[in-house]
RNA sequence: GGGGGAUUUCCCGAGUGGCCAAAGGGGACAGACUGUAAAUCUGCUGUCUAUCGACUUCGGUGGUCCGAAUCCACCAUCCCCCA
């Protein structure tokens, strides 16, 4: 099976502005193709894993990526899909942004001599002539198709402000660049990336009389139509100091039955025979499913150890089994014991399992906090410091504990 | 530039002088049921004390009043209409 038969077949792929010629570029390995990163984070997250996991397979079949870092767009920031204007950001921020990426970027994909290479469009955008720019490509660009772009459609009814609504141009002229310097036939990106992309495509055409291609990435949704990656409290990162492997791993771990084997598909590097085989199973053995989808996640983002670390973790958790060693450990010093002892308040407010007394109270009083696997109900509980010289699991609910010891 | 409207607790959204820590919904969290899933049901959702209660919060700053999310002034941000 050639490369771009497997990306049909894991569902990978969205739009495409011409499917015959995009194929044969890409199995016959000729593409060189870009992917746009705005510097909006400084840590990519969920949504930019799968873009980097596709250009690692399109580089696996001889393809040469470009990682385009929007060091430039970021100073205007990308209006698709959102319903607000994002705050500006400082340039020293974006700068901050753009090494934090590059930095985690290297993890996957090889760059060097005919490698992969990274560019910055900040180093062609900033230097722009506002009125050379207008006059050389503004005339390629009605205002009207604009307007009908999906992108900005929902952004008419909030406002939207110039600068985003150039954002557009910006993208364009990017592809345009690319494609003049690097040689850069295609872009990729998500699909909701789509009218900025085809904007590019349009601009070449327009300015050379030349066919670029663009295709766009599904967007992982869930089967509620959610985007995936996304918690309460924010995006899933991939760095492990914002978002810990453990964290990163639960969160594959309990994706929703309908959802597991669209992720292995499309995220995993598991090969296809293997999958299929999956696609049979069901009930409480998409379990196991759910477990290859952390494991294999958290290997191919924080390494094997890593991995390996949080799945024994897990396990050890949630089977009967209390004892986990390898739990997050806090230190609370004896100091702050009145009369050597510690009460269950306090010691699940120190261990940051509640955010305040209040809700440390509620979770007790709603018998959702156990001591080494004993449920706690009487809010006085206190415990000698002596007695935990050696530390007690405190579980706070289902999914969240630390070991607590005092010194 | 002129006129009008908005800003409420995580989000949406009620609240137009005391009965407002603020309806309702969503989300989050906890419990039951389960498979660390979904659905469902229950509880819970400012902080501190937990008993009464105290404190902080309704864009910001001042003011009126015994008392303000609610009234006044100024400022900020956003939206709409006219140019």
């Amino acid at each position: 099976m050639q490369i771009y038969e497997e990306l049909v077949a894991r569902g990978l792929i969205a739009q495409t502005t011409d499917e015959a010629e995009i194929r044969e570029l890409v199995n016959s390995g000729k593409a060189v193709f870009y992917i746009g990163f705005d510097p909006t984070a400084d840590s990519l997250h969920v949504g930019h894993f799968m873009a980097l996991c596709l250009m690692k397979r399109l580089q696996m079949a001889g393809n040469r990526p470009v990682v385009l870092i929007g060091g430039g767009t970021g100073y205007i920031g990308d209006p698709s899909g959102r319903t607000d204007m994002r705050s500006m950001m400082t340039p020293e921020t974006i700068q901050h942004n753009c090494d934090c990426f590059k930095k985690q970027m290297e993890r996957f994909i090889e760059f060097g001599e005919d490698k992969a290479i990274m560019v910055n469009n900040a180093d062609w955008l900033l230097n722009l002539n506002y009125i050379e720019l207008l006059r050389d490509v503004g005339a390629c660009f009605s205002v009207n198709n604009m307007l009908r772009a999906e992108c900005y459609k929902q952004r008419m009814e909030k406002g939207l402000s110039f600068l985003e609504f150039n954002y557009m141009i910006m993208q364009s002229y990017d592809f345009y660049h690319l494609f003049q310097h690097y040689g850069c036939n295609m872009q990729f990106g998500g699909d909701d990336q789509w009218s900025n992309m085809l904007g590019g495509t349009e601009l070449i055409r327009k300015k050379l009389g030349k066919d670029a291609y663009a295709m766009t990435i599904t967007l992982l949704l869930n089967s509620e139509g959610k985007k995936m990656g996304k918690t309460a409290s924010g995006a899933v990162w991939l760095d492990p100091n914002k978002t810990t492997p453990f964290e990163f791993y639960q969160y594959w771990r309990n994706v929703g039955d309908a959802d597991v084997l669209k992720c292995i598909r499309m995220l995993t590097f598991l090969p296809l025979e293997e999958i299929d085989k999956m696609d049979t199973w069901e009930g409480s053995q998409l379990n196991t499913a759910k477990e290859i989808l952390a494991y294999e996640l958290t290997k191919l983002v924080h390494g094997a150890e890593e991995a390996d670390k949080a799945q024994a973790q897990a396990r050890a958790l949630f089977s009967s089994s209390v004892d986990a060693d390898s739990a997050p450990t806090v230190e609370i010093a004896a100091a702050d014991c009145a009369d050597g002892k510690i009460d269950i308040l306090t010691m699940l407010v120190k261990a940051e399992l509640v955010a305040s007394r209040s809700e440390a109270r509620r979770a007790v009083e709603q018998g959702g906090v156990t001591v080494d696997g004993e449920k706690i109900t009487d809010i006085k509980t206190a415990y000698a410091a002596a007695d935990l010289a050696d530390g007690k699991l405190v579980k706070r609910g289902k999914k969240s504990f630390k070991r607590i010891i005092v010194k």
